[in-house]
RNA sequence: GCACGGAUAGCUCAGUGGUAGAGCGGCUGUUUUACACGCAGUUGGUCGGGGGUUCAAAUCCCUCUCCGUGUACCA
């Protein structure tokens, strides 16, 4: 438990030497020791409060944090923070993923660099695991240091690791329960091959990208001699492996050759004209060369046509064909051009042609994939339907909602998850061959359950028993295929019943099928239900000219830098004030810079009411209009923040927050009661001093989940910490707003509220007046007022100070001098004298102006009421506001005429 | 090709049928004892183009253009 009497906890700092601007730093990492050491983000799960949790979406472990991050993780955090402030056992669970490929690149790269380089094959796979392991020991989860230098809350006692020893049991679990179900099968297939990495992908790692390439036209001569078929091509190097030439049985200008035998222009051999659907009439020369071997397509119209299959490529994308010698060992690319010129050497190049296509290109490698047959794991995904359902029923709620549709699509048109990677660094298939019929059951075409059941192969989350006599497959797991757990396989019994299914998740739209689809599809299969109830889907963080973030481009800001330029809170804050929740978001490091300026001015408020003293009850506190007015004001803030956040409207949260405190607490409400504290009489300075606290007690916890730092410590220096018994903020709960105001009737609250605006809109006309005359906003001028309102001495005072003139004066038999300027306020006409009196003739011309503004505007209004239809088929309401307008602009005219007249 | 999103002030963005907004920037003034990371004032918009519905459109409908995202096919 957390000892909250720790002095350090609440001691309230000396005002005396505050510095001037806020420093967050030290303040930051003050706090995050203190909350964790203090044991504030741990969850219990035998709590009696109703549960919320959230699972983080697991970095890679070789991640550093990136604005994506900083974005996501905050919003997390906001969620996690206010369910603590509403009285709710949060569980933010944390940890890191695996990331086969990417870890397993990071550390090959390091022995590149050693003198020899060195590869992992050099290593050896039980030693090159090893390596990595150190590795992640060493390096891995700097990103885990750096959320807590965001501020995030989470539980780090529970972090986890996706390979960690109570995880991976889970994913073999997993595997073999799909296994037993007949759901997983190793099969030779076509799969996305990536000849860098040299493994298979699943489809969803490839990227479709439009690329110039050129099409070109080659002459298949018929084995007959009797003429030549157009064959075009972009793919040149692999002629080799044709084995057919296609034609549409419907193409009548060809349907006589169907049956014929072509020349395959390289390495010479016939090669049979056959039909298929599958070629487009319209298309090129409306021939299609047939390579079942490295087009998908092919592939299919080949296992239709019972052709055979010709692999003239190396894993690593080369040439492997040594009857063509000029080829052979070749770069793909290079053996493209190459092969272009044995093709024109022999005549047989009709045309070439510049043609834009999209090439599948690995997410991982940036490489074009080969489509490649080979032996590889895949799994038919289970509860789809459920999955399906769960969204479309509402069951699971995506925000936007307009991500459903793209979920919905995926899952229907749903195809089986390559989930084998040739990788060493992941969890091994837990599938283990006999060892004396190993060598047959690799190639094998296709392996399922029935295997098992001959007892020809093992499945199980142990090694079996007599170990000797078996090998391991040696492929690992797609990294998806441990994520797709992580909501679940992270808790223990306990944790899963208080906290599962968890309330939240919040993640990228870039993921929803890698990862959010999966997670339901696997918590209906495995959890017993739903992962979650809500699943926030975040805009994605672009450069000012619309670019991804990305290293490559260098766009991506250091969130560190921007931490240790701005502070956490000030990143923060300015990132989600500008993180929409429907589109894209283009970053702006001004927007932070927005959030430290922030912080600065809620740092100075606070050092404001530090430097003056203790409130006391004696006299009883005199609240004034602009005392009730404030509070009235926090009240709807405290309704618009709940509302918001309910919608997941955090743009919207923020902005509320950041105009209550700056435009009506700082800029309105404490220069109209700084006089209360410096010579007003000691009921209203207590007023004033109660209503300050008030406020910025209310305020800080309704600002703490997005500025955790900040407030945490003007909470404990403002001496509030010390009233909870020295809890901190962030274990407080939210104070109550219908305690405000609970004395006052909602009539005298309006009437306060009504005159309390009625006074800064005067205060801004009188500003208005001085500028306008061109004085100095500090120029100590009078004001003299003949009321429309019963006007007292305390609002006069107040208006004075805002307006910042020496006095205001309530006059109603004033007559001004000639040519004195004015101005209509609510508060009645207000007349600026000055000594040397401006001009009567430009006094009379500035008030003709404004006139004519007004008339205008009555024009407008008029026409629109003259307007039968309008009358007629409107609300009353409009109608009636309208009508309102109209008689407010007449009013006003007539003043102003009035005022005129008295110049001449 | 299909689907979805976006286009509002110089910039980043709010604004779901009823007087076009905020912050930043620009300009002017201001070192006033919380804050120059500040204060005060001010400038700035045929709401992407066109058409329609409506008494009334930034907002609803149609269409076009441009940008973005996903997805399918591509010889």
């Amino acid at each position: 438990m957390i000892d909250y009497r720790a002095r350090e906890w609440y001691n309230p700092r000396d005002m005396t030497d505050l510095p001037k601007a806020y420093e967050p730093a030290e303040v930051e990492e003050k706090w995050q020791t203190r909350w964790m050491s203090g044991g504030c983000f741990h969850a219990d799960p035998h709590s009696p409060k109703p549960a919320y949790s959230i699972v983080i979406p697991p970095p890679n472990v070789t991640g550093v944090l990136h604005m994506g991050h900083v974005l996501n993780n905050t919003i997390q955090d906001i969620l996690a923070r206010r369910a603590r402030q509403e009285g709710k056992e949060v569980l933010w669970l944390p940890g890191t993923d695996h990331a086969g490929i990417a870890t397993q690149a990071r550390v090959e790269k390091e022995l590149a660099k050693e003198n020899p380089p060195r590869t992992r094959y050099d290593v050896g796979r039980e030693d090159f695991v090893k390596m990595v392991w150190e590795w992640k020991q060493k390096h891995g989860g700097i990103i885990i240091k750096q959320l807590k230098k965001l501020g995030c809350s989470c539980d780090w006692e529970r972090e986890r690791f996706t390979m960690d020893d109570v995880f991976a049991p889970e994913v073999a679990r997993a595997f073999t329960e799909l296994f037993k179900q007949g759901l997983i099968y190793r099969g030779r297939r076509m799969v996305n091959w990536d000849p860098v990495l040299l493994t298979a992908l699943s489809d969803e790692e490839v990227i479709m990208t439009p690329t110039h390439s050129k099409l070109y036209t080659i002459r298949y001569k018929l084995a007959d001699g009797s003429g030549q078929l157009l064959v075009s091509t972009t793919r040149p190097e692999t002629i080799m492996a044709d084995v057919a030439v296609a034609v549409n049985p419907k193409d009548p200008r060809f349907s006589h050759l169907i049956g014929k035998t072509v020349i395959r222009p390289l390495v010479e051999r016939e090669i049979p004209i056959i039909a298929d659907e599958h070629v487009e009439i319209d298309f090129g020369t409306g021939a299609l060369k047939i390579t079942p071997a490295h087009d998908r397509t092919d592939f299919e119209v080949g296992m239709k046509n019972n052709l055979e299959i010709i692999d003239v490529l190396t894993p690593d994308a080369h040439i492997n064909c040594p009857e063509c010698p000029e080829l052979h060992g070749l770069d793909r690319e290079v053996a493209r051009e190459k092969s272009i010129e044995l093709i024109k050497a022999k005549g047989l190049l009709e045309k070439v042609e510049e043609y834009d296509n999209n090439v599948g290109v690995s997410q991982r490698s940036d490489v074009p994939i080969e489509p490649r047959l080979s032996m590889q794991w895949f799994l038919k995904y289970p509860c789809v339907q459920e999955a399906a359902d769960a969204v479309a029923n509402g069951d699971i709620t995506f925000r936007p909602a307009r991500w459903a549709k793209t979920y919905a699509h995926w899952l229907e048109g749903i195809q089986d998850w390559c989930i084998s990677r040739q990788l060493w660094w992941g969890h091994r298939i837990p599938v283990w061959y006999r060892k004396d019929k190993a060598q047959q059951l690799q190639e094998a075409t296709k392996l399922d359950n029935e295997d098992a059941a001959a007892g020809d192969i093992y499945v199980g989350v142990e090694p079996p028993a007599d170990a000797e006599n078996w090998v391991q497959d040696e492929d690992a797991l797609d990294t998806w295929f441990s994520s797709w757990l992580w909501p679940f396989a992270t808790m223990d019994q306990e944790c899963l019943a208080k906290f599962y299914p968890t309330t939240d998740l919040v993640t990228g739209p870039d993921i929803i099928f890698f990862w959010v689809a999966r997670m339901i599809m696997a918590g209906y299969r495995f959890a017993g239900g739903k992962p979650f109830g809500n699943v926030f889907f975040t805009s994605i963080v672009r450069d000012l000219l619309g670019r991804k973030m990305s290293k490559s481009l260098g766009n991506s800001p250091d969130p560190l830098d921007l931490i240790a330029k701005y502070g956490a809170d000030g990143l923060r804050f300015g990132l989600m004030r500008i993180a929409p929740t429907g589109t894209d978001v283009k970053f702006d490091e001004k927007q932070i810079e927005e959030g430290k300026n922030f912080a600065n001015k809620l740092y100075n408020a606070a050092r404001f009411r530090m430097m003056q003293g203790e409130a006391t009850t004696e006299p009883a506190p005199k609240f004034t209009a602009v005392h009730i007015d404030i509070l009235s004001k926090l009240k709807k803030l405290h309704a618009e923040v709940a509302d918001a956040l309910s919608k997941y409207e955090f743009n919207t949260y923020t902005q509320a927050l950041y105009s209550f405190f700056w435009n009506e607490y700082c800029s309105l409400f404490l220069e109209a009661v700084k006089n209360d504290l410096r010579e007003g009489e000691p009921a209203v300075k207590n007023a004033t001093l109660f209503t300050m606290d008030t406020v910025l007690r209310h305020y800080l916890a309704l600002l703490a989940p997005i500025m955790p730092h900040i407030t945490e410590e003007l909470w404990a220096s403002l001496g509030f910490a010390a009233r909870e018994d020295g809890k901190p903020l962030m274990s407080t709960e939210l104070p109550c707003a219908d305690s405000l105001l609970s004395g006052l009737d909602d009539t005298a609250v309006s009437k306060a509220c009504a005159m309390a605006s009625a006074l800064y809109e005067t205060a801004n006309r009188a500003r208005n007046l001085k500028a306008e005359y061109d004085l100095a906003t500090n120029k100590k001028v009078r004001f003299v007022i003949k009321p429309a309102l019963p006007l007292d001495d305390d609002l006069c005072a107040r208006l004075a100070l805002l307006a910042g003139a020496q006095s205001a004066t309530a006059d109603a038999a004033y007559e001004a001098p000639k040519g004195t300027p004015t101005a209509l306020t609510p508060f009645g006409e207000l007349f600026l004298p000055l000594e040397g009196l401006v001009d009567v003739e430009a006094e009379r011309a500035r008030l003709g102006k404004e006139i004519e503004k007004i008339t205008k505007e009555i024009q407008k209004s008029n026409a629109k009421l003259g307007n039968a239809s309008f009358v007629d088929r409107a609300p009353a309401a409009v109608v009636e506001q309208e009508r309102a307008r109209l008689a407010d602009w007449e009013a006003k005219k007539a003043q102003l005429e009035t005022m005129l007249a008295a110049l001449t």
